[in-house]
DNA sequence: CTTACTACAGTTTTT
DNA sequence: CTGTAGTAAG
């Protein structure tokens, strides 16, 4: 592979800590797998000893098929290669008995923790999903400073702080007690452990001897925390980053950790990679120009010595049919004459749901396309259905599960019967499952309602039972059980839509076959490891093998990132949309940024567009374009009409309403 | 206890 | 507009 001086610098850069600012198309995945390779070829490190870390399990993906093109199978396997949020996954693992864990953990999901706060915070707190999400994401705040309730209880201000904190305890008291991680436990737990344990600290310091973290000004502040503990005493670690590519923060990422890395480390080595490789130097000035306008911490010169390349067109359409009919026009026409293949072209788009009005039109024209969305599959309700069965199965204290299972297909047993059971194992600090099998609950029921309670602990015990079977055998059992099929078919109306669900179970259950033979060389993984591994939508999605079919690839933005494509499109470039209303007030950098990311994804040629009439929840919207249209070198756009820019006061009613809102809030 | 209807809210991004 | 959640009738 060749290297330039910067690119060289960077993968020989191995003793101490080493931070590479890698502007976007510099090659910094190459640098990665480079410096991986230079690591077991050169330095002596054993593939097994070195870590990868990523935020996305695509990210992970790509990062794992790139580097087994360079080296032999059986050794890119050792090396770890994953999300953080993984890496927690298999630390917590192998550390069960120093966490006092017991191995059938499950693991929450954002809607599992909504419904625990839900019934939380129901004396505190009106029903409004807003506020949820509010406490929801004080809690995640919290465990990303790596704060325990007692801790947050000591420190809050304001009233609402202390419902909060009161509601966080609880939650965490839940989760303990009914052995359930969240997502942000499978950061926190190892990073209190190797706080508190230095024993363990040093067992893992020892198996991963040199780290790597991509994309590190997505970190936040435990993340960067755990860095800290798992590098050892030399401090051999690399840390790439992008603060102009930061667009999680929504999420507690904080872009500062590059700065704070250098007080920590003083012997930190700092390498700029300033060198473009992908793009046309007009799309790389049209980046620059609009990036221009954010604060930034380190200066950077990003250049490219490709060619001017042609002109960014900015297409102003009618409403969005017009928009996607237009993409679409322009795609078919651009791949007949430029000899192209569909997966050179890439539409982007700010939110999931712009997507659907492409898709049809995609549909509509014959056209491939790939839609990659977070896994699908998986956020299909006949499947979470299903996950939720193997769920208790697994761990039968899981009451989300209990909750979403005990009456669908229908038993008998609904809410009057659940209510009673809830209260009573409340009362009683038991599970449901305990509850369900307490004599002393039986007193408080109907003859029926025991009856029906009865046959399904009856069954789910002999599933229970199976567990020893492969997880494959698990689910057959369940969904011949259950007569999942046949629930179905009564409960779809569309037949096409029944196909469909029908059909997704037995890819699900197929999936879960090929996890059990993908991984032979080590122990087969059993069934609580393959659930959190859906959980974390650790899976290759086998279905679709996306490098062999030729399809237009659709994403969000965000989707997008560590991405390329010949051809861009991004649609939907309007106030409100991009930037997103609800950042309009006051995060409108980031989706500066967030548009940064997208025009970088382009090589050759890029497009905008924007709807001069919008339809959102059956009201009609007339959006103006996005400032960041105005914000690039005009001299290389070409706009599809001369606009006349509007009195921006017309500010359409829903964005108002959206603002109006979020200050009220 | 289930079904069917009505109202209502909601779309930011990911592990 | 679409999907969900909550309510009233069967």
């Amino acid at each position: 592979m060749y290297l330039n001086i910067n690119q060289t610098e960077a993968v020989n850069s191995i003793k101490g800590p080493c931070l590479i600012l890698a502007g976007a198309g510099s090659g910094k995945t190459k640098v990665i797998i480079s410096k991986i390779i230079y690591l077991i070829n050169n330095c002596g490190y054993q593939s097994n000893h070195i870590a990868a870390l990523t935020f996305t399990n695509k990210a992970a993906q790509e990062m794992k098929n790139r580097i087994s093109e360079q080296i032999c199978t059986t050794e890119s396997k050792k090396i770890i290669i994953s999300t953080f949020h993984a890496l927690g996954m298999k630390i917590i693992r192998s550390e069960l008995k120093t966490l006092g864990m017991k191995s059938n953990f499950s693991l929450f999901d954002e809607q599992d923790q909504i419904m625990l706060l839900k019934e939380i915070s129901l004396k505190y707190l009106k029903e409004n999903k807003n506020s949820l999400k509010t406490l929801l994401s004080f809690i995640s705040n919290w465990k990303s400073k790596l704060l325990t309730p007692m801790q947050v209880l000591k420190l809050v201000k304001s009233k609402l702080e202390r419902i909060f904190a009161d509601c966080y305890k609880k939650y965490d008291n839940y989760l303990r007690t009914c052995n359930i991680l969240d997502f942000d436990d499978l950061i926190f737990l190892p990073t209190l452990l190797f706080k508190n344990n230095l024993s363990a600290r040093i067992r893992w310091q020892k198996k991963i001897r040199y780290l790597l973290v991509d994309e590190y000004q997505d970190t936040n502040e435990i993340q960067y925390e755990l860095i800290k503990l798992l590098s050892n005493s030399d401090n051999n670690f690399t840390l790439v980053g992008d603060d102009d590519q930061s667009i999680y923060s929504w999420r507690g990422a904080r872009p500062q950790n590059i700065l704070l890395l250098k007080e920590d480390y003083p012997t930190l080595q700092v390498i700029k990679m300033e060198h473009n490789y992908r793009s046309s130097q007009r799309i790389l000035k049209a980046a620059n120009f609009l990036i221009a306008n954010n604060p930034h911490i380190f200066k950077k010169n990003l250049f490219s010595e490709l060619d001017y390349g042609s002109k960014i067109k900015v297409s102003i359409t009618e409403n969005e049919e017009h928009e996607a009919k237009k993409v679409v026009k322009k795609i078919i026409s651009h791949h007949r004459i430029h000899h192209t293949t569909y997966n050179d072209y890439a539409i982007l788009y700010r939110s999931n749901y712009q997507c659907r009005i492409l898709e049809k039109i995609l549909l509509h024209n014959h056209i491939p396309y790939h839609i990659s969305s977070s896994f699908s599959l998986l956020s299909r309700p006949e499947i979470k259905h299903l996950i939720s069965y193997l769920r208790f199965v697994v761990n039968p204290n899981d009451n989300n599960a209990f909750l979403k299972i005990i009456n669908l297909p229908s038993r008998q047993i609904g809410s009057v019967t659940l209510n009673k059971l809830t209260t009573w194992a409340k009362k009683n600090k038991k599970s449901f499952f305990d509850a369900s099998i307490d004599i002393e609950l039986k007193k408080i029921l109907t003859v029926r309602s025991i009856n029906n309670l009865e046959k399904f602990i009856f069954w789910i015990q002999s599933i229970i039972n199976l567990v020893e079977l492969t997880p494959y055998d698990v689910l057959d059992n369940i969904v011949k059980d259950i007569k999942y099929e046949k629930w179905i078919y009564k409960n779809t109306i569309d037949p096409n839509i029944r196909t469909c669900k029908i059909n997704n179970i037995s890819i699900f259950s197929k999936w879960i076959k090929d996890m059990l033979k993908g991984n032979q060389t080590d122990t087969p993984l059993n069934l609580s490891q393959i659930i959190t591994k859906f959980t974390l939508r650790d899976v290759i999605d086998n279905t679709v093998d996306n490098h062999d079919i030729d399809k237009v690839q659709l994403m969000t933005l965000h989707a997008s990132k560590g991405l390329e494509f010949p051809v861009v499109f991004i649609i939907g470039m309007e106030e409100g949309i991009l930037p997103h209303y609800s950042a309009i007030a006051d995060n409108v950098d980031e989706e500066r940024r967030l548009a940064y990311v997208g025009i970088t994804r382009a090589k050759k040629e890029l497009f905008f567009s924007y709807c001069k009439k919008r339809y959102q929840y059956g009201e009609t919207l007339y959006p103006q374009p996005s400032r960041f249209l105005f914000e690039l070198p005009q001299n290389d756009l070409i706009w599809t009409e001369n606009i006349q820019i509007k009195n921006t006061n017309q500010l359409n009613i829903l964005s108002l309403k959206k603002i109006l809102k979020k200050q009220f809030f």
